[in-house]
DNA sequence: CTATCTTTGTGCACGCGTTCACAAAGACAT
DNA sequence: ATGTCTTTGTGAACGCGTGCACAAAGATAG
């Protein structure tokens, strides 16, 4: 039986293995001392906390350049999604196939979510559309959205927003990398608490949540 | 002098107006006692500290799907960014304009890194040729990273990488899901400290750093 | 010039997440 | 069986970020 320490899970994962272990805990007992975690088990065990055993059926709103991209990429499927419908405004694209799935008109958006029993919604719309789009989807049962529109979403409670703005991935680096050019430059000065992170450790990588457009 | 106080944008921006203030105040004293914060000034202090004033030029290597649609974007150029160069190892695509800007091939990836002296790289080639790219990358002068490919990449220290995994995004939402779905259900077994959150308040949303492909 | 009023800048305390450290559990050898 | 050795699960301490609360600063009116 194939088993792993919390302390190499940890050390691969490049976090502490006390706070792995007392992750795990909250899932329940799977380990076994002295020996570990039987890897298939606890695999498995994480899988289904995360809501990974099961079959998530998503919409993409806004066939454009993003929303091709996204629903040629075949990432998705393997991790438990499915794309079930590809939602367009444009009539022009209503019918032409994208990604070997036709492209389906707005109108229709409410009968689509519904028919297929989706709850996840991705809106790759410009951003004047984003809000609107946002609203026929809450509206029409939709409780997660992830937004690639540089829009902040208003959704009403119960409903989750998941936000992907490229542009802010970029000033987060640019930010980082100013800093590392003019580092012994201004030794002054008080120093912002940015921690030292790597991938993904913060939210937004530790920046202020105000900024200007 | 147009001007705003701490409450009103903690209240826009959803945050503590103590805590605003003080993040503000590591950038020294911009603010005005009994008037508040000039609007203008302040959104060049903060742009400068955000290393916005300058203009960061930026090479996109792998132009499929994705890399085609970052390169259609207009978004970077208003925040600051200059795609600088389009690079994909497709013999075929050499030449071909994409985004009014013709690929390059990656043989010339080092002179165009360090003729444009570029500094921040975006990847989005398949996950296989990712550490690889991103080796030839900070070899020729990189030292920001936005990585698009599903895989985790080996940075040497001083090199900054963000990944955008986007299945990770909708696990994040199908995670919060299935807790909506089964929320009455399981009340006895001890509830994981996952804090309630929005538009990206933690970094991967709260969730676990170790998981299974 | 003095008084009053508003809002900043920040010391301090609280709370939460992370880490330490160890007792308990179980495997495995003798 | 008994003992030893490894690794888990978790109570307790620590540290840090967040929020409270207020003194100081400055504007504005009288
Ligand atoms: N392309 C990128 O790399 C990129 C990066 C970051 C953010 N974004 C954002 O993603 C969004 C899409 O970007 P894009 O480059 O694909 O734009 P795009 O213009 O290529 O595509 C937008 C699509 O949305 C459709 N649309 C417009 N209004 C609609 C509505 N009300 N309902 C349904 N569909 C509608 C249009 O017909 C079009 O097909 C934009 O908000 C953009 O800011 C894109
Ligand atoms: N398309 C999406 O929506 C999406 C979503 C999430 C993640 N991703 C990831 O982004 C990456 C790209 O996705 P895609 O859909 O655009 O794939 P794609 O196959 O359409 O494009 C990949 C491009 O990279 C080029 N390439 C291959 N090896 C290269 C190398 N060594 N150097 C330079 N260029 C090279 C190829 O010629 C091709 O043009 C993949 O890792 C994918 O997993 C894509």
């Amino acid at each position: 039986m194939p088993t792993v320490s919390s302390e190499e899970l940890a050390a691969a994962a490049g976090v502490n293995s006390a706070k792995l272990r007392k992750d795990f805990s909250y899932l329940g007992s799977y380990g076994t001392r002295g020996v570990g975690y039987d890897v298939e088990y606890l695999v498995y065990q994480i899988s289904r906390e995360l809501g990974l055993t099961q079959d998530w059926p998503v919409v993409i709103v806004g066939i454009g350049n993003l929303g091709a991209a996204l629903a040629n990429y075949g990432g998705f499927a393997s991790r438990g999604f499915r794309v079930a419908a590809l939602i367009d405004a444009d009539p022009a694209m209503a019918g032409t196939p994208v990604a070997g799935m036709p492209v389906q008109h707005t109108d229709d958006l409410e009968k689509i979510i519904s028919d297929n029993g989706v709850s996840i919604g991705v809106i790759s719309t410009p951003a004047g559309a984003a809000q609107q789009v946002c609203e026929r989807l809450v509206a029409a049962g939709v409780t997660s959205i992830l937004n690639f529109a540089p829009t902040v979403l208003s959704v009403p409670d119960g409903v989750d927003v998941r936000k992907v703005d490229l542009s802010i991935e970029l000033q987060i680096l640019a930010f980082h990398e100013q800093r590392k050019a003019g580092e012994e430059a201004s030794d002054d000065g008080v120093v912002p608490p940015v921690a030292a992170k790597q991938q993904r450790k913060g939210p937004d990588g530790d920046v202020p949540a105000v900024m200007p457009a």
